[in-house]
DNA sequence: AGTTTAGCTATACAAATGTATAGTAGTAAT
DNA sequence: ATTACTACTATACATTTGTATAGCTAAACT
């Protein structure tokens, strides 16, 4: 394949982040009017992109361009719990009241869901108030990992131990108190397994 | 707003998985075939939920359905610096390795980019070794806000002070000395606007 | 000097897509 | 029974979008 010019670049660029921000890819008409010019002249620059192999042209659809090598779907898509219920046997997400965009390679489980910090008592493990972590659902715990434990229908992410006949939920932070429960009083949500902070 | 009928809800559900799956929404045509039936009935489905308020019809666009709650792909995509480089006028990325996506309604600046955090410099303000920062370029930074730093090529993450002939670099870690340098010999290159960590 | 190529304007036309109207049949509500 | 609504067929037409062709200019190449 013969290389690209600088032009048929910032054309192929604008093609890739159109369709990332976008979900699809731009009409020739939207592409010249971004660089300022007709789009019998976005078209020319297609075609020669078509020519030197780097994207394909679908005929017989609008919006037809096809970019190989971009990869499509890098994001999941994590709902925002406001509340948990523990419903049985599955737990039931409540008050979803927004999406947050993730990175697959960063957080590549389906089902994962996201929680709102409220509080300071993980601060000691960098999860500070306000804070969103990401959570893969499952019902059971390693030793020493952090996790969302329901309460009854109170969510709350705490570093959590088992010892015998008593589950530990400790706090990271050094002003507050350990909490011990029968294990029948509490129910493992999920594992923390990122962290968002917007500052 | 009146309740969408039997037929109405598979419609809509088919909306919204088509757009989900693709990152577009269906044609008029597209959805009548799906259903087996002519594009004129999916046209009246369209109408019938866009009075029902479940969906936004966007003349003046193919592929004009817009489904509220549903957002497109609100996908950024950040770039992850391995070096920075204090060029002129503009700072160099070098040494870009990957690519992570944010979320736009988290982080929504265009031409963000991301470091990787090495050492404790920062636990104390929830930033720990190994996190991805989110970095706003700028050449200025408010007293006190958490930044990018540059001392020579050197790229480092603190908490940023002004006093009279000095930047004041404190570390958020009680452990580690506040260094003080000369204004000529530091350089601003961002603000840190967010922290993604994977656990 | 002549040729090719990039990069554009201008315009025409074709195909895809959205929109509207007329009509039929069934169902539900008043 | 009448009205309104759902759910479709059939068809016409408007708009958007893709494609092609004929230029024109500048730069690069032979």
């Amino acid at each position: 394949m013969r290389s690209l010019t600088e032009k048929q670049k910032r054309v192929l660029d604008f093609l890739i982040s159109f369709t990332e921000k976008n979900g699809f890819p731009p009409t020739v008409r939207e592409i010249g009017e971004h660089f300022g010019f007709l789009w019998s002249a976005a078209r020319t620059h297609l075609k020669a992109l078509e020519r030197k192999g780097v994207i394909r042209l679908n005929r017989a659809r609008s919006r037809g361009i096809e970019i190989p090598g971009l990869r499509p779907a890098q994001a999941l898509r994590v709902p925002v719990a406001g509340r948990i219920r523990a419903g049985n046997p599955v737990l039931a997400l409540e008050e979803i009241g927004d999406q947050i965009v993730v990175d697959r390679s960063l957080f590549s489980t389906e089902g994962a869901f996201s929680l709102r910090i409220v509080g300071d008592s993980m601060v000691d493990a960098g999860i500070l108030d306000g804070d969103y972590v990401i959570v893969r659902p499952q019902e059971s715990l390693e030793n020493g990992e952090i996790g969302v434990v329901l309460l009854g229908d109170e969510a709350t992410v705490k570093r959590v131990f088992f010892e015998e006949g008593a589950v530990v939920l400790r706090p990271e932070n050094r002003h507050m108190p350990i909490m011990k429960y029968p294990p029948d009083e509490v129910r493992m949500a999920g594992k923390v397994i990122g962290v968002i902070r917007k500052i």
